[in-house]
DNA sequence: GTCTATAATGGGATAGAC
DNA sequence: GTCTATCCCATTATAGAC
């Protein structure tokens, strides 16, 4: 098991004290205020890390040195390696939250009533749409997100995970049980909880699928499994929900 | 995070020393041949903590005083702690297998098509069982199957989990493709995957759906979770399948 | 804010007596 | 097979100069 550093390319000294707004303030002293790029550089180290080798598996040096930065640095601006993981969780929620709800808001703006499919996509594609087009850094942060979901719930670091995300899943399984008023309440939660572990599942492990179905099926073409995974679930929903027509 | 010690009952010493061969051989020397106990032991504490605190966050010094053994002792029995994790896996996984092919080979027998439902009974039955009336080792071992399920797919450590179950789901897929001939393989392949998915969610995590649903669903309840899940994944496949009638 | 140096602890692994 | 003792290295974390 040895401990290999991830393929990170350390971006050269120079560069971190070429600061645009160091030239503004015209050079009194040496102007050392990078610390914006430098925890924000540890941050991205972290958020890489900690998705490629868990929270055990990374120290604090492997965080360091992919960050380019000094150690006592992560120390110094977050504390402890908890904190730190709980900066990394914390700095890109509100962002995900707020879209999470956006999305389920516009399906069901007007008051009109949305189809299951909608309500399913509402959930997934704002995550997809990261993945795909919100550059590296919320690459893994999503698959993080996934992997936290499926960790010993004793930890006390991913406490943090459950305070930013409860509230705006509560908010489609209630969206979810309006579609379907004679289903018990119970039932909804059981499918929706169902479909939130396909999502992490899919997030988390690109190559389970691959491997079982010899290829055929790539858990890295998430446009396709965006249509599958909802018209799937949807089956279900409806299966369940006693209901054929929405 | 402080590294608690599950709450093993050690064997008192003297029933250590007291093996019916033992007797046998009329006692030349002080007999030591406590191997297969030890051994054993090990594999326990570590099945339990690997379960509790995962692979990096288990030491072999805490595994070492779970089993009331010596350090070294889990060096001598199994050389790493990688190979260690390995046995873990191991040492159910024959049986384990066993019993999913049982429970598919029984309702498939005499050649007669199954239901849906029966099907994917067949898949979550063994493994129930086994966590409900298999005693605590199997409990340990369901959940750590589970948990490697969910792991980044660059540990090494890994690749015998696959080797063993790999065969076993490909028969349930093979046996799922016949019930819907007109069904895309790659969509079978999905479906039970997402069923998959949940499942080692279930098993892995007991306390999101509790929370999420205000105890209104309760993850250790595997008894109505059969239920739940085969009904739920059997309208998802009918749905996707386009057929109502099996 | 950044750096060097180091404390304090715990990790995996092994040698060798019994 | 079991035990003690130990090597060697990585880890989290802090102190203090700049």
């Amino acid at each position: 098991m040895s401990p290999e550093s991830p393929t990170e390319k350390k971006q050269p000294d120079t560069v971190t004290h070429s600061r645009s707004d160091g030239a503004t303030k015209a050079g009194k002293k040496t102007d050392r205020r990078k610390a914006p790029q430098t925890k924000e550089k540890i941050l991205d180290a972290a958020e890489a890390l900690f998705v490629q080798k868990g929270y055990y598996g990374t120290s604090l040096r492997d965080i360091s040195r992919a960050a380019g930065a000094q150690l006592a640095l992560s120390y110094y601006h977050f504390g402890s390696k908890e904190d730190l993981f709980r900066a990394v969780i914390d700095r890109r929620a509100d962002e995900n939250v707020a879209d999470l709800r956006g999305a389920l808001v516009r399906v069901t703006a007007g008051g009109k009533s949305p189809t299951v499919e909608e309500v399913l996509s509402a959930f997934i594609e704002p995550v997809v749409e990261k993945v795909l087009r919100g550059g590296e850094g919320w690459r893994n942060y999503i698959r993080l997100l996934a992997q936290v979901a499926h960790m010993p719930q004793e930890e006390s670091f991913l406490v943090p995970v459950n305070i930013h995300y409860d509230a705006v899943v509560r908010e489609f399984v209630e969206q979810m049980a309006r579609l379907f008023p004679d289903m018990a309440r119970e039932d909804v939660h059981w499918g929706f909880y169902f479909y939130q572990a396909a999502i992490t599942d899919l997030l988390n492990e690109p190559g389970m699928v691959d491997r079982q179905s010899d290829g055929l099926c790539r858990a890295s073409d998430l446009e396709t499994i965006v249509k599958k995974i909802t018209r799937f679930f949807a089956a279900g929903f409806r299966g369940i929900g006693g209901l054929q027509d929405r």
